[in-house]
DNA sequence: CTGTTAGCGCGTTCAC
DNA sequence: GTGAACGCGCTAACAG
């Protein structure tokens, strides 16, 4: 049983040949006799040879690793971006190194540091916090990057993003249309800019429908289930409960189920959800849940797309931002008096294929 | 600006003292005077000096590295296990790289190469293929290696999994208790131990029972969506549709409520569907799918665990087997007449810790 | 077409 | 307490 890695060095003296000539057959570049080749191409396959990345990467300051971090692994948005991401880096020779930040900006710097000791060629990164400063390390290292999802201000780089302040309104505004009033919103990290465009765009809908919207029905916090559970109860024990709830993302509105049915409340018909995201698990079960979904897999393939160029050097201008179009699922859980006919696109399919309503037009800013 | 990546000797240069001086200060290792040590602190501060990771690894022969290799990144059932894995590998200090394989072994020969290349220090797998071949790379160099969910006959290492046959002997008995006869079953990749296994519990349920088992609804394919929704489609034009479907995994429960959704056919009155691995974010919202819910945090976890002892040399005994308990989760989809009272453990908890029905006995083969 | 050699950035003896 | 020198495994010049 080896037990001991073989080297070039190894592959060599089986071959008969210098290490210089393995290499050059093994990498493919620079001549050799059919002979040669043949003999090392054996050699190699007898002794199970792998190269060592991190001596190849040291010579030629390729590690052929694109970093993706995350705020949340487990949620379905981030791991379809994540396959967008992977798909594309694959296609061209490149393999991803996936980091899961949990929302929490020394996680995401810690991470940033590996990712640069790594040597990754670039870096994709939807955003923990709003600050610049966890992000610098890469700029100032000429580390190609792209943001998703999130911007940070100060971070002048590509980004691919949805319109928050849109989506917000068009969400905000169907509950409206449905004849809701009392419409609370669950909203996540104010750090972020997405939460931030997703409360304007909210109020945005109520001023141009002429109605107020409740100051005591809007809050902020994480973005995680427990935050808006525990919201959204708060909530639901007042005197006067909201109509209806719009959670900022699809975790949140996990919490706030998770809150309605320890109450043995009912949506839509006590009250009704909608939120961010979509749950596709979930709507392939059953098509519910009322959501504005984002393109996510298209938003990975996008950025992947674009970082590319970065590090191929084929676009050196200016920091690109690309907005793409989410599209409106109006199930049942916002009190939808639709009828939902079999075959009808309420639900989207395999998270691993850009899906129908990721067809989003994209706006080039 | 910069764009030029310092390395220790700017460091040096900058501090006025030797490169060795500065790998000792920033490595811990090694005596330095608390003036110099400033010095040294101070330089690499200014220049934002991140150690070449490649050159250390090189060195050191160590890159902090553990490879996960999963077959479907996307299935939550999997981004759990990672969940697990990742938790325990950072409060030890290491990071882990995810790879995707596609429950192809193509890919997860390539991505096997990749973290030998890597270096990694640690690879958990849960296996694409039945086949040794494609892990013995790893177990030939001597890197110590964990299966998580699938055994493969022939690797002789540690391995945390399910128990197949009791799940789904457990699955089926419940199904058969609520009066369904016809019961089909939507299988795996026979390429895989859980795919086996589970056929034996079902088979051995209806054998208990003195029920006879209806061998035209037996199928096996690819682990995927896609495929199940073409099989229980067919199933479901024949003249005698099955009366109730186990999917051996949750992405072919999917598959199998598309099929039923495009014939309008409502579960469980039309058609029963239970299976396994619960869709957590699914039932959040709503309590419905049947499922035999493995404890995938807890097979990350104690995966990691294995692992960390392999290359601590800890333990360097016999392979070690972990079988974890499942939980049954009976909710409505199977055709259940209980009435699902609010506060009742019908679902799972946030996935980022362990949970509930993760309590599983731990037993050791 | 092939072999010799230098050096990528770091950690680590060993002298001083 | 500190610096000079070597080598980890590989690739890229340069000779031959």
């Amino acid at each position: 049983m080896g037990g001991v890695v073989p080297t070039v060095h190894d592959v060599a003296g089986r071959a008969g040949v210098s290490v210089a000539t393995v290499s050059r057959v093994l990498s493919g570049r620079g001549y050799a006799s059919s002979r040669t080749r043949e003999l090392v191409l054996q050699a190699a396959k007898e002794l199970d040879y792998v190269p060592n990345g991190m001596a190849r990467g040291l010579k030629t300051q390729r590690s052929g690793l694109i970093a993706l971090l995350v705020p949340e692994i487990v949620n379905s948005f981030y791991t379809t971006v994540s396959r967008g991401v992977e798909d594309v880096a694959n296609a061209n020779g490149l393999q991803i190194i996936v980091g899961n930040t949990d929302e929490n900006v020394a996680k995401e710097r810690a991470y940033i540091e590996l990712m640069i000791s790594s040597q990754v060629e670039g870096v994709i990164v939807a955003p923990a916090g709003s600050s610049a400063e966890t992000l610098t390390p890469l700029i100032t290292k000429n580390i190609p990057t792209v943001l998703v999802d999130r911007a940070v201000a100060g971070i002048a780089t590509d980004i691919v993003r949805g319109d928050g302040v849109a989506d917000a309104a068009t969400l905000t505004r169907h509950l409206l249309d449905l004849g809701h009033r009392r419409i609370a919103l669950i909203n996540g990290h104010l750090d972020t800019s997405v939460a931030r465009d997703r409360e304007q765009g909210f109020r945005q809908a109520h001023a141009d429908a002429g109605i107020s919207v409740h100051e005591g029905l809007i809050s902020s916090g994480t973005w995680f289930i427990d935050d808006a559970h525990g919201r959204v109860g708060a909530l639901l024990d007042d005197v006067k409960r909201p109509e209806a709830v719009v959670a900022t993302n699809n975790f949140m509105a996990i919490g706030a189920f998770r809150a309605l049915r320890e109450r043995g409340l009912s949506v839509p018909d006590d009250v009704a959800v909608a939120c961010f995201d979509d749950i596709v698990d979930a709507a392939e079960i059953d098509p519910f849940l009322t959501a504005m979904a984002q393109p996510a897999y298209t938003m990975g393939t996008l950025a992947m797309q674009l970082l590319l160029e970065r590090i191929a050097g084929t676009n050196q201008g200016e920091p690109r931002e690309i907005v793409l179009e989410s599209q409106l699922l109006p199930r049942r859980s916002g009190g939808e008096r639709l009828t939902v006919q079999p075959g009808d696109v309420t639900h989207v399919s395999t998270p691993s294929n850009a899906t129908q309503h990721e067809r989003g037009t994209v706006v080039l800013t």
